[in-house]
RNA sequence: GCCCCGAUAGCUCAAUUGGAUAGAGCAACGGUCUUCUAAACCGUAGGCUACAGGUUCGAUUCCUGUUCGGGGUACCA
């Protein structure tokens, strides 16, 4: 309705022969403003030299005729039009939704596309933390939404399991497994000192026995990789959350891709080699100084495996590309970006997205979260705390460039009250309704005469469910999962204010069949809505 | 120093990407169950949108500066 507005806006001043310009057609936040409401005679008072609201009158008349269901146009305050439409124009959805079911206003503009999703990536020396969780709930989310356009979806987890970090926690098993053995061993400087090494040294001794030698470090080193690994798959996997493609790190060295990007920066003359290492002229793109590429040690940083996974990414050619990354990964983008830049790449389908930090408080304080020293809690730990519905809604109820704060404390006393049960119980409402009317022995209500949903509460549901598809556009453009988890909020409580004020099965058949489509509609649109964020709808609480 | 994110009710966050009287939840106070689930609904109270300028018909939103918090700025990942 919005699109059809604005085109017969457009063609009107035409005729007019008005200039264009820049105007928007919106749902005002005031049901006094009507149903939609445009600001286009504000912008047309500077080019036209006339009074915003003389102009919103001409306007009137030469659009009136042209906008179906239309039952009042006006203009209002600075020279706004307000449009209302009549109520047949909304019960026509409900009819609508309960045809489509989860396709109702459903578009597929990335049929045909593909597009990778890379998230959580974090390398097997702990298990996930909460601050891993919003990572792998929102690349989840994000992925949901993009198949709901049509997107065919890779969802991919880049991980390293060698290296400097894998030694550490190597050493760290290490020393528990000896120290179990009743000998005196420290954990290095920098290792971990998490109690799961613990676990991880007690399995490894069960598997090979107390007479392991120290100097076998490769084998502690993957035992405990393994280990940890599995753990993470088993954490992601009770939020619902799976992985298409595992890329380990380490194939891009035996493929020999790293060695070809540095031969291709090299040619194209952006390194130099300067005490005993490799630099990266990044200050040619803007950087404030040059980047390391190989340590004088002969160790890559990590730039360049990042540079030659994400060259890697674009050869397999996917039509969009995003990376989702905590806030501290901001700075390392940029280099990658230059590299791919610099080895004649595009990097327009490329999308990194970075979410701010997770707080955890504790009682008031806050807890500095490191996986190396033990002080964090788990995901799985907030799992077994709130369940996996409470911890996905929670992760996306709020743009990704705000800090998370987390209260365990909280969220543990909040079970009750917390917001995910109001969608889920306004769900469960829904369909003990159904359930009662068959009770009540009306079998079908596929025949209603829905001209009889008129009151105020039943157009307001109709009209939040009619905004679905714009919520869904602005989740894929901004790629922000939050505007559906607060549109579905709406919903309920839409739902909610309906259900207080009109009982739905009752002695008028024909009242109760209009109202019982209705309550379907809108249960068939929440069910949907959840599903893209990953949370269940029960049938019953 | 430089770069990124944030600052809105006592607390946690929204505000349809520049619109009309800035909204929810929690916390406080009061009201609503004989009828489809009260995990709900209704009401009261709570604000100089961090501060100072600017841009325009119009700013929480955009620009500049300042202050405060978080994260970067590694031959750690």
């Amino acid at each position: 309705m919005i699109e059809t507005i604005k085109s017969r806006i457009q063609e009107s001043c035409g005729e007019l022969g008005w200039p264009q310009t820049s105007f928007i057609v919106e749902r005002p936040r005031d049901r006094a403003f009507g149903h939609v409401s445009t600001n286009v005679a504000l912008t047309l008072a500077r080019p036209l030299k006339k009074a915003p609201r003389e102009i919103a009158e001409v306007l009137i008349r030469q659009i009136r005729e042209k906008i179906p269901h239309l039952a009042a146009i006006e203009t209002a305050g600075a020279g706004f039009i307000n449009f209302t439409f009549s109520a047949a124009y909304f019960q026509s959805f409900v009819t609508q939704i309960r045809e489509k079911r989860c396709d109702f206003q459903r578009d597929f503009v990335g049929k045909g596309k593909t597009v990778q999703v890379e998230f959580v990536s974090a390398n097997p020396t702990g298990p996930l933390t909460i601050g891993h969780g919003r990572q792998a709930v929102l690349g989840d989310s994000i992925a949901r939404i993009l198949e709901w356009h049509g997107y065919s979806v890779t969802r991919e987890y880049y991980f390293n399991d060698a290296g400097r970090q894998m030694r550490m926690l190597g050493l760290s098993v290490l020393a528990r497994y000896r120290q179990l053995l009743g000998e005196e061993w420290q954990i290095p400087e920098g290792g971990y000192e998490g109690e799961y090494i613990f676990d991880i040294a007690r399995d490894f001794r069960k598997e090979y026995g107390d007479a392991v030698a120290a100097d076998d470090l490769q084998r502690f080193i993957d035992f405990a990789a393994r280990q940890i690994f599995l753990t993470i798959r088993d954490s992601l996997k009770r939020l619902d959350i799976r992985h298409d493609i595992y890329y380990n790190e380490k194939d891009l060295y035996s493929s020999g891709k790293i060695d070809e990007v540095l031969k291709e920066l090299d040619e194209a003359g952006y390194l130099y080699h300067e005490g005993g290492a490799t630099w990266f002229r990044t200050s040619r793109f803007g950087a404030e100084k040059d980047r390391v590429l190989v340590k004088n040690t002969g160790e890559p940083t990590y730039r360049l495996p990042d540079i030659a996974y994400h060259k890697e990414k674009i050869r397999r050619g996917f039509d969009l590309i995003i990376d989702i990354f905590g806030a501290d990964h901001h700075a390392t983008y940029p280099d990658v970006k230059a590299a791919l830049e610099a080895l004649g790449y595009s990097t327009g389908h490329i999308r990194v997205l970075l979410h701010q930090f997770v707080t955890l408080t504790r009682d008031g304080e806050k807890i500095k979260m490191s996986t190396r020293k033990a002080n964090f809690v788990t995901l799985d730990e907030l799992i077994d705390l709130a369940g996996a519905d409470v911890v996905r809604y929670f992760y996306l109820m709020r743009s990704m460039d705000s800090h998370l704060n987390f209260d365990i404390a909280l969220a543990q006393k909040q079970s009750d009250e917390n917001p995910v049960f109001y969608l889920q119980y306004a769900h469960a409402r829904m369909c003990n309704i159904l359930l009662h009317s068959r009770e009540k022995h009306i079998d079908s209500y596929e025949t209603a005469d829905l001209s009889l949903l008129q009151e105020a509460e039943v157009l307001a549901l109709i009209e939040i469910m009619i905004e679905f598809r714009d919520v869904m556009e602005l989740c894929l453009s901004s790629l922000e999962p939050m505007y559906l988890t607060n549109y579905l909020y709406r919903l309920a409580t839409a739902f909610h204010k309906f259900y207080t004020v009109h009982r739905v099965v009752t002695e008028d058949i024909a009242l109760s069949k209009a109202r019982l489509q209705l309550v379907d509609a809108v249960k068939t649109l929440l069910a949907n809505g959840m599903r893209i964020l990953g949370i269940s709808a029960p049938e019953k609480m």
